[in-house]
DNA sequence: CTTGGCACTCGTCAGGGGTGAGTGCCAAAG
DNA sequence: CTTTGGCACTCACCCCTGACGAGTGCCAAG
């Protein structure tokens, strides 16, 4: 029974919380919530879980808020899962049905999902080192620059510009671009060093260099720093609240603009502390490996092409967020990703 | 005399305003610039710039704020051209230099533009219809679904999903491809509607369906909608001006998150009312055509391709920014992106 | 273990007086 | 006609104060 209580007043103090962005005091419980018992004893509660260390008073004649622990227990043991209502699905649903190739796709999922959560969004691309390549083009835009592209099979392009010391013949070009389609069309991203190893012998030595510079191209575009990419919408949501919350928001967005900290945040949740439900991960505060992030919580998930997950999309929001509404919007996003990449 | 010592004073009030961020008073403005007369004859002049609408004052008992006619003035009339450092040119320099496809020229140059201005940055690809086909492939990623892929002259290579409705036999994807590479390659982009008419008829009826649908896909590609494309960066500059400056930036957050409203601030700059100086186009708060940018700036410069000129990047801040500064760093990153376009 | 009572803390808000920057006007001087 | 010094006036801003009240912790009784 008394543990019980407690974990009934924590996750009322939650959802007060996040309802009102106010501490919450015993007597507003009690009369929110029915829970059958005076205030005194909520008051009673309240301390033995601040000794716990799953809330705090902001100063001494404040309500409780919960802190980072707090949260971590409600999403954990105390919150349902919300399921979506119905017209959100059917808009997910056409919102991503109209999108025509997959720039669009990833545009119009990260607007999707800031605007359905009410929160920032980052959408990462397909994983380059998950996919297989499909064909590999090699065009000459002017007598020394060659443009390389490489087609995904999960609609991923990549393009390279190549700068070439000395015009390449177009002879030399035609034979390379073919010998780079037969090495590497139909291979997974990941064997693509081994692919292309000796190619460069079958050339002629005047061409060597050029031909050379085109493979080191190649093997680039599969160096991490290229391989990932995500894109990121709804940074408004973070001025809404108003002026100055727990939030500073010029960190967060300073943040949130190198690219290394948001595959950072989609990334590594894989192997996350934060535990996963449904798939979800979610990483509270400080929690989170980023500077600057340390007021904020994120909520990630995979999504796959047939059974193979090939990258992550999730929220970036304060911690006092709308966890279990939240986590579904992800959860169904990602899936109905998933659903586009296979089915189209 | 009276009219140039009333520039003056303009000129001074704008300049101390950016510089403090606080109305600037008569006896402040005597002591800080030497203009050899009395705090009284100053007042005498405000007042006069105040009737004229160039200045304002914020409440009774304060100082004297440039309103946008004013900042106007200042542009047109009062401003030198500030150039930048050595070491600022050298950081441009280096900085694109390394740039290894177009997608990083752009994402470099965003970057770089926001880090130098301290301000938002937006940057245009290339515009297609000002470009020139280089090479078209169309690779089929399983029965039902090709990619089309577009590659420019400037680099930027437009991609596209196709469904088909039934499967496209390997000799007529291959035709099909042959031909739109011979009624393409070397076509500006602008006339592909042209080049296309009447492909295909050559088709075996069962294809033609499929056929029509790559045919529709290209010539979508050309439409307004996709043909042009903005990036973003520095908008943590935004957070920067201490809680709540005239600034709100919510609105101006929101606004830039719509790609419409990006190339609106972009694209109409040429055809612009505010004066281009040097090929800078400046617009000050009202004068911009985007609701919740009223108290922003836009300062926005063409770069070109050889001497024909693809699009558009610049920055957007608040109305009481350094324009000569802006405005010569803008300039200047123009023409060495329009550099690298050309020369590599 | 629960409850009501009670003293205590402290953040918030409204009111009020003092301060000072800045103005507008005016009359006198150049 | 322009410039200047003087002067009264206006307000935003700051700081202090006191009242208020939400909320707590503790305790003794049920």
């Amino acid at each position: 029974m008394l543990e019980e209580r407690r974990l009934a007043v924590l996750r009322a103090i939650v959802e007060d919380y996040v309802a009102t962005h106010e501490p919450v005091g015993s007597k507003a419980l009690v009369e929110r919530h029915n829970l059958g018992v005076s205030p005194a004893t909520i008051r009673n509660d309240m301390a033995a879980l601040e000794d716990e260390g799953f809330i705090a008073q902001p100063h001494t004649s404040a309500g409780r808020v919960p802190t980072d622990l707090g949260y971590r227990l409600f999403v954990d043991r105390l919150s349902g899962v919300k399921p979506l209502s119905a017209p959100e699905r059917r808009a997910i649903h056409q919102f991503l049905d109209e999108a025509v190739d997959l720039d669009d796709v990833m545009s119009r999922t990260v607007r999707l999902l800031a605007q359905i959560t009410r929160q920032v969004a980052l959408v990462q691309y397909p994983s380059l080192t998950r996919s297989t390549i499909r064909h590999v083009e090699l065009v000459s835009l002017s007598t020394t620059r060659l443009i390389l592209v490489i087609i995904l099979d999960t609609g991923r392009v990549e393009q390279r510009l190549i700068e070439c010391s000395a015009p390449l013949p177009d002879a030399s070009l035609a034979d390379l671009r073919s010998r780079l389609i037969v090495a590497l069309a139909g291979k997974p991203f990941a064997s693509v060093p081994d692919a292309l190893q000796g190619i460069d012998e079958s050339f002629a030595a005047d061409d060597r260099p050029v031909v050379r510079a085109v493979i080191s191209a190649v093997l680039e575009a599969a160096t991490e720093r290229h391989d990932e990419r995500v894109v990121l919408g709804g940074t408004a949501h973070l001025a809404r609240y108003g002026e100055a919350f727990p939030i500073a928001i010029q960190p967060v967005l300073e943040a949130l603009e190198e690219q290394v900290v948001l595959l950072r945040l989609l990334g590594e949740a894989t192997a996350a502390p934060g535990v996963a439900t449904q798939g979800v991960t979610v990483r509270i505060g400080h929690e989170n490996p980023v500077e600057g992030l340390e007021a904020t919580s994120v909520i990630t998930a995979q999504y796959a092409r047939g059974d193979q997950p090939v990258a992550s999309l999730g929220v970036v929001g304060p911690t006092h967020m709308d966890y279990p509404g939240t986590m579904a919007a992800v959860h169904a996003v990602a899936r109905y990703v998933s659903r586009i990449l296979d089915e189209q």
